[in-house]
Order: structure tokens, then sequence, then C-alpha cells
RNA sequence: GCCGGUAUGGCGGAAUUGGCAGACGCGCGCGACUCAAAAUCGUGAGGGAAACCGUGGGGGUUCAAGUCCCUCUACCGGCACCA
């Protein structure tokens, strides 16, 4: 009586015994090389979705590859645990935050075995953990000695939803990443990192990482905004010739200068203004700007506005008296927070220019041109390149030369000079909510900013804490609050704000390395032998975020001596979404997808085979029934193939003798299929290619004739078995048992191909005339260019075609192809 | 405006180094099995009667272009009054 294919059965079945056996415990074995596979830790929000499927279906194979072709494999798992969503649960329906997460974390860790992922799970970890955010504080201390934490006071983003700040790289298109709300500013002081030092590091070692998606290094790029100019310094007689320095990338057209703008929150606003007839009006108009967050303020839809403050600054070449104004497109933390205007060369100061009738002064002339401006007038900015004129000494110089010429002058006489700006700000890592990790730092009235020793961690999160959505949680905790100054024993206060929770996210791939570590976050040895990680999987979204703020850590410990590597994710792979009918997933489109509904239906080895076959894996896939009925299908036919042919298979691998044509083309494509999937899954991550390859081969041996040799078809159904056992590890191990093999086929080593068995005895050549193939021809193999030129030419069915015609020319491609020119 | 990516049958996609475009799968048609259906097995198809035409449009290089070069378009994404 021949068995069904059962997945409902044999999975949970095989989830046990792995379990059981520690089959996927991590082997420490210096023998062998080393190899770490990791996807993106989800935040325990409840249950895994599709697109969670997706990225441990992509890892795991990854993984499972790995580990048969002889590597020592690190692939665990954690839950990036702290967050809002637990708040919110708490401000909601009264759960506790902790209760909550670790009550999502045991289910979605049920879901995550029931899709049979590899996983050493004796290396979890989460983020909420006293164990685990005991080291992020122990790592904001070494942050702290490094000079890399500080608190400054700062008009800081606000989300008055969330209630609390966020850092720029949160602000997506002026809302909260999170809940989408409009940020506002708010004047707060705050603990920051200095990611700014590293602005440059972090752009050119972008270009260290090949392995990397082209579009992720650009946003990166993009996001750094690496600008090279030069700055200016102006004079201010009238405040006894205090300096106010301009950065501009057009230091050539400094002789153009008519006018100069601070942005309006500039400290020596009040001061050019104080007891002149402009102050209301200035004032005025700088506490509106205020208010305005940086997105609304320097829209393109929103108009420029100035205001004249009165006063004048000197330009440090000419001496001119240049008038200084303030404007809502100047912003402070850009730069140097002023600008010069040069309305003759720059479409924005034009524009400002004409609003507000400042004069227009022209001093770059089209090369091998002579306008004389002063008659026909200026319509627009000149923009172009060409030889500088009204410039003093440097007239006639090429202006791009002059960029360096007028910036190098200015630097001899100490009034400015080349340098460089930076869009990317430092990131702000407070956040004034509870279920996240404390700050360890206190303020003490005598000795000031104190840091918790490190003996003293963690700094745990109190319980007695009022969490209603509105004020700052650890503020309601009066036992918190209160606390002793470690350098004095005097009464202090405890910092209440709690870390971005990128932060815990930024260190968590080298807690693997040494997870159960109870003195250190992890040891150097450890982190230096597996780091780093060979292979990253996850979504496109942390492309700035997360993978930006990881690559500064890294570098940060690696400078502190920590790490030896500075660079954290040797190979990135950013996997596409998971969509049903041409849209994302969502409640209110009513097109989820369950995957707990898909395995319990097909069983989880569907699943994944749907998922990796359906699209590559950095493109978006398209969620179909019946294309998920149709991997049923085929894993059907896989296990009917099989257990047909049982009585077939002994103890011992099957050695093949092809000794029949159909034999000997068999075994020729069973060694093409362990190249094929080899390289696809193990080098290209082209799954969905490796999968129709094996599908090839199932077709194959369902037409594989019964007269023909049957040791060669039973290597062929052994090889098939281990192939699939990546991608669908349960059927392959039901299948590796049901022919009667031992031990475990996740155990075996991966088959290897012969580039001999690859060489056909004859080849099908392709007779193009002109280019068009017009006819096909079986000649023996391995001819040479020659031999195959004369071959075909010599061949009745080419003499028919040319017949008549003349050849000018051959073109013989040995293996492939034969072009006759023909006139 | 600057930067990056993508474009191939009815659909998802393949073609890795310039060498038979459309592998594999879905869907569809036909056949076998069946009283019938499902399941399964087999089989067929880019368009066109054909010459031929076909990889977003136009041009080019080449014996040969989905692939290389130029140019344009559409869509997706990042940055953006950033000085």
């Amino acid at each position: 009586m021949a068995r069904t294919y059962d997945p409902a059965h044999i999975e949970p079945k095989w989830q046990q015994v792995w379990q059981e056996k520690g089959t996927h415990r991590t082997v420490e074995d210096a023998n062998k090389p080393k190899f770490y596979a990791l996807e993106q830790f989800p935040y325990p929000s409840g249950h895994l979705h599709m697109g969670h499927m997706r990225v441990y279906s992509i890892g795991d194979i990854i993984a499972r590859l790995k580990r048969m072709n002889g590597y020592q494999v690190l692939h665990p798992m954690g839950w990036d645990a702290f967050g809002l969503p637990a708040e919110n649960a708490a401000v909601k329906f009264g759960a506790q935050p902790a209760k909550w997460t670790y009550e999502n974390i045991d289910f979605m860790k049920t879901q995550l075995n029931r899709l049979g992922v590899s996983i050493d799970w004796s290396r979890e970890v989460a983020t909420c953990s006293p164990d685990y955010y005991k080291f992020t504080q122990w790592l904001f201390l070494t942050f702290y000695e490094q000079g890399l934490a500080y608190r400054k006071r700062a008009f800081v983003n606000w989300c008055p939803e969330c209630s609390t700040v966020l850092a720029n790289e949160q602000v997506i298109d002026g809302l909260c990443w999170r809940c989408d709300s409009e940020v506002t500013k708010k004047d707060l002081e705050q603990w920051f990192f200095r990611i700014t030092d590293y602005a440059e590091r972090l752009l050119n070692d972008l270009d260290n990482l090949p392995g990397w998606p082209e579009k992720v290094r650009t946003m990166q790029k993009n996001w750094i905004g690496k600008s090279q100019g030069a700055n200016v310094t102006f004079t201010i007689p009238e405040l006894a010739d205090e300096q106010v320095t301009v950065f501009t990338t057009r230091p050539d057209t400094l002789y153009g200068v008519s006018y100069m703008v601070l942005a309006p929150e500039h400290p020596l606003v009040p001061r050019l203004v104080a007891g002149k007839a402009q102050e209301q009006e200035v004032l005025a108009f700088v506490e509106e700007m205020k208010k305005e967050s940086d997105i609304t303020r320097t829209s393109t839809d929103v108009e420029k506005v100035g205001h004249f403050t009165g006063a004048y600054a000197k330009h440090p070449l000419t001496g001119e008296q240049v008038p200084i104004w303030v404007a809502n497109y100047v912003l402070l933390d850009y730069g140097t927070g002023a600008v010069m205007g040069v309305p003759a060369h720059d479409e924005r100061d034009f524009a400002f220019a004409k609003k507000y009738d400042l004069p227009i002064k022209v001093v770059i002339n089209p090369t091998d041109e002579n306008i004389m401006w002063e008659e026909v007038g200026i319509t627009s900015a000149y923009t172009e390149d060409g030889t500088l004129i009204n410039s003093g000494d440097f007239d006639g110089t090429p202006n791009r030369d002059a960029i360096r010429t007028i910036a190098e002058h200015l630097e001899k006489e100490g009034k400015g000079g080349l340098t460089t700006s930076y869009r990317l700000r430092d990131w702000l890592v407070s956040r004034q909510r509870y279920w996240g990790c404390p700050i360890p730092m206190t303020y003490c009235d005598t000795c000031g900013t104190v840091p918790v020793p490190r003996d003293q961690l963690p700094v745990l999160l109190p319980e007695d804490v009022i969490i209603d959505g509105k004020r700052n949680p650890l503020t309601s905790s009066e036992d918190f609050m209160n606390t002793t100054c470690p350098s004095c024993g005097g009464a202090a206060r405890r910092e209440t704000d709690t870390m971005d929770t990128f932060i815990d996210s930024s260190w968590y791939y080298l807690r693997f390395t040494d997870a159960n570590n109870p003195d250190l976050p992890f040891s150097k040895e450890a982190a230096d032998k597996w780091l780093q990680v060979d292979e990253y999987i996850g979504g496109i979204e942390h492309a700035i975020l997360h993978l930006l703020y990881s690559r500064f850590f890294t570098k940060v410990l690696h400078d502190a001596g920590m790490v030896k590597f500075d660079e954290p994710f040797k190979s990135l792979l950013t996997q596409g979404m998971v969509l049903k009918d041409g849209a994302k997933m969502s409640k209110s489109k009513g097109n989820v997808v369950s995957p707990d509904d898909m395995i319990e239906k097909y069983g989880a080895d569907t699943v994944r085979l749907f998922i990796l076959f359906a699209a590559p894996p950095e493109r978006d896939l398209d969620w179909t029934d019946t294309g998920v009925e149709g991997s049923y299908r085929f894993l059907n036919r896989v296990w009917r193939l099989i257990e047909a042919n049982t009585a077939l298979f002994g103890k011992k691998a099957a050695t093949p003798k092809p000794n029949d044509d159909a034999a000997k083309d068999l075994y020729r494509t069973v060694h093409h299929t362990i190249k094929k999937v080899t390289e696809d899954i193990g080098e290209r991550y082209t799954f969905n290619t490796a999968i129709s390859t094996i599908m090839e081969l199932v077709n194959k041996l369902y037409t594989y004739p019964n007269e023909a040799d049957r040791s060669t078809f039973v290597f062929a159904l052994e090889t098939l078995i281990v192939l699939m056992a990546p991608i669908t590890p349960h059927i392959s191990e039901e299948m590796w048992q049901l022919v009667g093999k031992e031990g475990s086929v996740h155990e075996q080593t991966w088959p290897t191909y012969d580039p001999q068995a690859l060489v056909l005895d004859e080849v099908e050549i392709v007779i193009q005339i002109n280019g068009k193939v017009r006819d096909k021809l079986v000649v023996p193999n391995g001819l040479s260019k020659e031999e195959l030129e004369q071959h075909v030419t010599a061949n009745e069915k080419t003499q028919a075609l040319i017949e008549g015609k003349t050849i000018r020319k051959v073109v013989a491609v040995p293996g492939k192809l034969v072009n006759i020119v023909v006139g």
C-alpha cells in the first residue's frame, strides 16, 4: 500500500527529532571554514507574516547548504524586543510590556520552528532582557568614554503621537517613521552619538562593500550627503569685527556676493538687530520659524521669505558692505548656518534678489564670449562654467580653477579655505519612553553628569511606573529617579530617558557570537572568529537606519580595540516584499495571507518551495494560490517517484554504471543539476533557477525508460533527495528514511559534480546563414574552429542552404554555432 | 534638479562570458485513464497564412545584441531651496 505525502504528519515529527538531537547547534570546529548566516531579527509584534517567512526561508537555505558543504555555520536568532508597540498595548488594554513581549516571543518562536528553520536556539537573545541590555548600557559607556556620547540642548524632532523625540533618520518626509504623524520641533537637552565624526569613513568604506547592492550604497551615500566647498569668513564692523562664516560650494563666485543670509536661529541674529528699526519684525520672524519643522520650512512649495537685519558685513576680499538678511530657507545645522548670496550665478539667489530688489553682479562670462551684461541685462542666473570677470586679481581664471585658487587665497589670509560639509547629523539617541534600555547616567548637583560604573550595571527598568502615553513613564517612579551619586555618594537623579531601540539592534550580531558571556558584551576572540557576517538578509527599509547605525557601531568598537574588523556585514541581500494581487498585504485591504493557514494546508516545505521558486530573492513576490498549488503538486510528484522506487535502494550509496544512452544522458543530467544547484544556492542566490533545474531532473526521471540502467536511476534519485534537503528539509528527511538510508539527510556531504561527466560526446551545432538560424547539425564534441567550419561547410544540408551563393565569411564557435555570411 | 534601479509571452520568471529568446512554473488547449469528475500521466502553443516580425521607443557597433554604446520614454526608490 503506497503511502501518500502527508506534511501535517512528517513535519512536526522531524522538527521534534531535530530538536532532541540538537541538529541545528552551532558546530565549533577550527578545521572547517566558518560561515555566519544572519537574517534581521524580528520585532515581537505578535505573529510572523509572509515577509518574515520569506527572509527566514532565504537565510535557512543558505545556512543549510553551507553546513552540508562542510562549513561551521553560525545561524542564530533573537528578538528586537524593546519598542513602542509594547507600551501602546499597555495603554490600550493594560498589558504589562514585559509580559506582552515575552508571550509574543513564545508564539513567534513556535511559528519559526514550524517553518523548519535551522536555528541554534542556544544563542537566542532578546534585547529587552537585562542580560542583554546590561551590555547595551556597557557599550553606551564605551561611547561616552570615547567622547562619542554627549548631551546638548537643541531643537529636535518631536513626534506628538509617540510623545518622544526622533533621530533624523526616523523622520520620513516630515512624518514619524512609526506612526506617520507630522513631526514638530522641540527645544530639549538630549543625548547624541557623534556619528558625524565617522561620516567620511562611513562614506568611503561603502566602496569596500562589493557584496552590497548598489541601491543601498547609493542610499547611504545620499544620506551622508558629502558636499565639498569652502568656508568664507566675513567680519561685522559694527560688532567689533565679530566673524561670521558662510559655507559655499562656489567660492569662485565670491566677487559676485551682494548679500548674506543667516538661519533665523543663528546666535548672532539678536545682536545684529539690537536697537535697530528692524528688531521687532526680525525677532517675530525668528520666533515663527522656530515653531516650524525643517521639512515644512524648506519644502519646495514654500515661498522664500527673508528679512533685512539692518546690519552689514565686510566682504573679505573687496571690503564692500554686504547686507545681512535672515530667511526661512537657511538651516542652522547644515554647513555653518549662513550662506552668501550670488544672484548672478545661482537660481535660488537670483529669485531671492529679484524678490527683494538686491543687486546682481556678474562675475563669470562664458569662455570665449564677451557679453556686455550691463547692456543686455540678466534675465536668469548663469550657472554654467566660464571665465572670471570683475574679480580683481582672479580675472581671466577659468571658474573651475578659481574654486581652488580663491579658497587657497582665503586660507592664506586667514579668512576661510577649502572644507567639506555633510548632510548627516549626529544621532539623537534619547527617547522619552518606558520600554527601552535605560541610559546609564546620573546627575549630581555636586559632580554633574556621572556615568553608572560598569559593576553596577544593569540599571534595571522599574516596574512601578505609570504608562499613559502622555508623560515619560520613568519620571513616575520615585524609586528609580532618586539615586545616589556613584562618585560622591550624595543624592542624585537618574537619567529618565531610554535609548533609541536602534542602539539595541546595532550590536546584536556581535552578541550572537558569545551570547551567554556574563562578563562582556562579547569576547574579542568570538567576535573576530565569526564576524564579518558572511550573508546578511533583510528588507530594504533598513537601508539607512539600521545598516548605517550598525556600521557606525562596528567602526567605534573597532577603534576601541574590541574587534579587528570595521565593517559588520560582508554581503547584504535585500529581499523584496511579499505582495498579494500586486499590492502590499494589509489588514485594511483584506489581502493578508496567513503563514499559519498555509503551513496547515500545504506544509512548511510547500511554503518554502513556493517562496523560493516564485521570484528571485531581491524582487517583490506576488503570492498566488495557484502557484502554491503548483509547488505542492511538485512535492507530491517527487514523493510518488521516490515512494514507487524504494525497493531499488540499498544501504550504501548507489554506484552508477551508465552503460546505455538513456543512463548516460541521465548521469550527465545529474551532474549538471549538482553544478547548477550548488552555484545557484551557494553563490548566485538565485534559488528560483536552482529549483527549476531540480524540476527538470524530476521530469527526466519520470520519462526514464524501464529497461535502462537501474544503478544510474537510483544514483539520480538519491542525489535528488540530497539536493532538495536545504530547500525542503522535512520531505527530504522523510524520503531519506523511506528509502532506507541511515542518519539524517542534513548530515550528508553535499554532492560534487564531475566536470568530466558534463562533457558530451556529440553536440548540436546551430547553422546560421547571415545570422539567421537555418538548420541544426549534430557533430562530435571538441572540434576546433577550423575542424568545425570544415565539418559544417562540407555537410550536405549546409551545401543545400548556400547553393548558388558566394561565401564571404564563416564564423565558427566551437560547441555553439557556425554562421555563414553569403553575398 | 541630482543619484540609483527596473522594463522579456495571458501571468511569475529564464537566458551566468555578445552566440538557438521565452528554460521552469502558473494559467490555457488537446489526449489517455474514468460512467463522470477530481487526482494523475502524456501532449501542444510568442505573433503571423506565409515571407517574416518579435525582449519599453529610436539610432548605432558586430558575422551575431535581451545582453555592448548613444538617445528618448515610463515606472519604482533615495536625496533635495543643502548653500
